[in-house]
DNA sequence: GTAATAGTGTCTTTCAGACACTATCCT
DNA sequence: AGGATAGTGTCTGAAAGACACTATTAC
């Protein structure tokens, strides 16, 4: 039975997000192999039934091979599919969004480059598509749930942690509201006695995420994300 | 290349709901075929490259042949896989969700079965953890979005629609903040002149689809369903 | 002191739910 | 008339944004 429909490739495919120079990049990978040998595109693999425990873990493989990075928030995008989008075949790619701190990032590999995602090259396949579905799907879940903390560092200040929102959201968000929606969202707690200094002027609280809430790796969709 | 990972089996299954009796109902399938041969099970089956043009169509065809049901709105869930969820080998599927209003399903099949969502039997697979995703899913899009729309035929009145928005919620709606919603959401106009008749009460208007909004057949997550 | 950023108190506007009322059919 | 469901006007309370104020650092 399993014999007969073998004609099918399945990869997975990964939307490596960061926030760099104030804006939301995508991690884009120089392709080795044929087809498009040499162009940048997403960093993706093919599934090893032998190796991956599921789709997931094949993503948190190809992130750990390509960019060096571990255990970043990670979650299921969707999946592409079809005749036409590999010229190899009929192929499957499971798409995953992964968020990381700029400051969790390795020294960048040679075959690696940023690219803000406004301003993006020209990609092979339906990669265009994936990024702005990722895109897409950051910032709809930006504006109702805890996500972009995934984009800070282990400790941040709340006006960081804004301009991590407003960085996704592409536009300016209103200060007093949103420490309130922090403050339900229950997600983040001050880190007791912890200051920035510095700065010629007064020091920020600094916050950590809530210990439930770090290491997420949610299958897909609305996940563990306190959702309103 | 190809020919060096072809042990994966690739799937699809769907979750098909309609309502009935004032309940969300999946529609479940007696399998034929080894494994669980004789178990109720959600309708699926392999991709077949040859035929299907992506994923979404080869869900069309299985709803086609294993419901007898076309066009209905169809999209994209999520994508479960590993090596723990098919005892024939490391295999993929990718889940759909499709909704049809109770009027436009045929004569049930004899290998076919409704159960509330919320009264499911023992199912094979993880197709119990799928099922629960998919209402989870249409559940969060009710909130914001027309989804249930597509639960009701071609013609509905506003106290219809609304009932169909509680059988997914599971408790009732205000109707003033009801209305006001679906008015700004602008995605059903009235039918001139038309009204139902029959009942001990005051006609109700009736409405439908705008144009634009249907046939949806979305990829996946957030789409073209006016979300706020 | 001043400049700069962090953090809060409060007013206003906007929106969702509650409630009550009117409208239109049937018997 | 009276019962039943459809549809609307309006009040109220909660939440979101605007704005202004205080707080704490460096110089």
């Amino acid at each position: 039975m399993a014999r007969e429909h073998p004609n099918v490739l399945c990869t997975v495919d990964v939307v490596l997000l960061t926030l760099r120079d104030g804006d939301l990049q995508v991690l884009l990978h120089r392709r080795a192999a044929e087809p498009f040998a040499g162009a940048l595109a997403l960093p993706g693999g093919y599934i090893h039934a032998q190796a991956d425990l599921d789709a997931a873990d094949a993503a948190a493989r190809v992130l750990r091979d390509k960019a060096g990075v571990r255990s970043p928030y990670l979650e299921q995008l969707a999946t592409f599919s079809g005749a036409a989008r590999d010229p190899r075949g009929w192929s499957v790619s499971i798409a995953y969004v992964a968020l990381v701190p700029e400051a969790a990032l390795p020294p960048p590999a040679e075959a690696a480059t940023w690219k803000p995602v406004e301003r993006l090259p020209a990609l092979p396949f339906d990669h265009r598509q994936i990024v702005d579905h990722a895109v897409a799907r950051v910032r709809a879940k930006a504006q109702y749930s805890s996500l972009p903390v995934h984009l800070c560092g282990e400790r941040f200040t709340l006006p960081q942690l804004q301009a991590a929102y407003e960085a996704v959201l592409g536009e300016p968000v209103n200060k007093v509201s949103f420490r309130r929606k922090i403050d339900e969202l229950g997600i983040v707690e001050p880190i007791d006695g912890a200051f920035t200094a510095g700065g010629a002027h007064r020091p920020a609280q600094l916050y950590r995420l809530r210990k439930a809430f770090r290491h997420v790796l949610s299958t897909s969709g609305r996940g563990l994300n306190s959702g309103a």
